[in-house]
RNA sequence: GGGCCGUUAACUCAGGAGGUAGAGUAUCUGCCUUUUAAGCAGAGAGUCGCCGGUUCGAAUCCAGCACGGCCCA
């Protein structure tokens, strides 16, 4: 790639001059036997007498951030993994060639250093170097310093450099890390199974939303990206894993925006012989743990300003009287499909022919209640139109047992006791294949597969799934899901910078 | 998909009554042995996102496009 950047080329000059005085570039195999962290750990409370007892010799590796440089002597600060820390080069304490390297090192060179601390006049530890090594040269520039790298774009293009500069990003995909550890402990902990299911599947089932489709070659077959695993989780049970779970991606083929990435991390998990109601239970204990995983054994959190309190009880609602209390809508809209149509159209509703009266219900409720829903809430008892897998309410057959809970005005989890009966959930599907030849792109498919499995047996069981980019989010005050995915999707560059 | 906004040096940003572009950081040169946004002196660095139009003249005004951001659907 053509770079005629001045910086470059005179990097590029300076390294070929360093080759040329045999000083090796992107040497390997030197050893690294301590971490930054752990001499800040150890010695970051040790006042200058101390260190000075102490002789002992460290030698720790890092990216050069900052140079401050005098006639026969330099400060820099160098960062590994998890800290930073200013090393101290002194031309009579190197020898001649390594001071003359220490001169000429730039930002964002890689290098190793090895020596004892102490203390500089201003008291901070400093590690005192007696020998240091060229580990890896930087061609490119640094952003700069005082305000780092701030464009959005650059950013998420080029996360390296975002990670190396911008301290927080760090802080955030390791928080990110301890939630995703943090759930795999509770379940496993609670005896569910971590299993993988198929990400590639020739019926994409289990949600509704538009796939991904791509093709196998050797076998010439259309596939498609998973939208969700559920189907295949349910098999599980089926064959006998009575508490499973996956983490893993999920794939639909939507826009992108601050709340959407077209690929997203998504947990499942399906526990035979409980309903929904005690997933409410399992939810809040979940949210609980998660919350002080990442907030320092707190119960709230502030998220955009707006304070969140996970102490359980959370608020509970039905579906409908979330729609008439919360939401204000009008009875009429809320008993027949005639009032809801009107309702929807005040409001700009779009409604094409297929929609049904629950169909309708579920976009008002996204544009009037869901917003409202600050503090931890669970909205249960959806309508069957909507809910293709969910098991019928028992005293109320076009409502279905599943709730959805809403945190920060955002959908955050949505479980339901599952449908067990496969004459049921065959009748279910024939109804979406009716709503997909009337126009319904999303619309569930038949899976014929999974009716026979259903009639082996599935245990009753209840289901529940868990959007881990939003998670993240909220518990790392994100204001977009971009900042809580490492690589977001972007549309290619046009020509390299 | 619609509306609004942005795109100027490697980075962060000024500028803009239309008259060939500025700062700080970074880079290069010199001085400097306890600095930390080190300092001082000097230098280099830009098809002002792309493509058209208006004009004697466009980074600036107008249209389109690209990429990005925010809001809405």
């Amino acid at each position: 790639m053509e770079d005629l950047n001045i910086v470059v080329r005179e990097r590029l000059e300076k390294a070929a001059e360093l080759e040329r005085q045999n000083v090796a570039l992107y040497p390997n195999g030197y050893r690294v036997p301590d971490r930054i962290k752990h001499l800040l750990a150890n010695s970051g409370g040790k006042k200058a007498e101390e260190l000075e007892s102490d002789q002992r010799t460290y030698t720790i590796a890092g990216r050069v951030l900052s140079v401050r440089s005098f006639g026969k002597s330099t400060f820099m600060h160098i960062c590994d993994s998890d800290a930073r820390i200013q090393v101290y080069v002194q031309k009579n304490l190197v020898d001649e060639q390594s001071y003359s390297l220490a001169k000429r090192l730039d930002i964002g060179d890689i290098i190793r250093v090895s020596g004892p601390l102490f203390r500089t006049k201003t008291d901070e530890l400093t590690l005192l170097v007696k020998d240091f090594v060229l580990l890896t040269k930087n061609l490119r520039p640094l952003p700069e310093k005082f305000h780092g790298l701030k464009d959005i774009e650059l950013r998420y293009r080029q996360r390296y450099v975002d990670l190396m500069v911008n301290e927080q990003v760090k802080e955030t995909f390791r928080k990110r890390a301890r939630i995703i550890s943090c759930l795999r402990r509770f379940f496993t902990e609670r005896d569910f199974l971590e299993v993988e299911t198929p990400m590639m599947q020739a019926i994409a089932g289990g949600a509704t939303a538009k796939p991904f489709k791509t093709h196998h070659n050797a076998l010439d077959m259309e596939l498609y990206l998973r939208i969700a695993p559920e189907l295949y989780l349910k098999r599980l049970l089926v064959g006998g894993f009575e508490r499973v779970f996956e983490l893993n991606r999920n794939f639909r083929n939507e826009g992108v925006s601050t709340q959407h990435n077209p690929e997203f991390t998504m947990l499942e998990f399906y526990q035979a012989y409980a309903t929904y109601e005690e997933l409410m239970e399992l939810t809040e204990e979940l949210f609980g743990q998660l919350c002080m995983e990442a907030n320092e054994g707190r119960m709230s959190l502030e998220y955009q300003g707006e304070v969140i309190e996970f102490s359980a009880p959370w608020a509970r609602y039905s579906f409908l009287e979330s729609l008439s209390s919360l939401g204000d809508v009008p009875q009429e809209a809320v008993e027949s499909l005639e009032g809801a149509v009107d309702y929807a159209r005040s409001l700009g509703i779009g409604i094409e022919h297929f929609e049904g009266h629950g169909k309708l219900l579920t976009k008002i409720f996204d544009l009037v209640v869901e917003p409202k829903l600050i503090q931890p809430t669970f909205i249960y008892q959806y309508p069957l139109e909507v809910s293709p897998l969910s098991r019928k309410t028992e005293k109320a057959p076009e409502f279905v047992d599943r709730f959805e809970l809403f945190i920060a005005g955002r959908e955050m989890a949505n479980a339901f006791s599952e449908l067990n009966d496969p004459r049921d959930q065959r009748e279910r599907f024939q109804r979406q294949l009716a709503a997909f030849e009337a126009g319904d792109e999303e619309a569930h498919q038949m899976d014929d597969d999974y009716i026979r499995a259903l009639e082996y047996g599935m245990p009753p069981a209840a289901g529940e799934g868990i959007g881990i980019d939003r998670l993240v989010m909220l518990f790392t005050d994100s204001p977009s899901i971009r900042d809580v995915i490492l690589f977001p999707h972007m549309r290619p560059e046009k020509k390299g910078r």
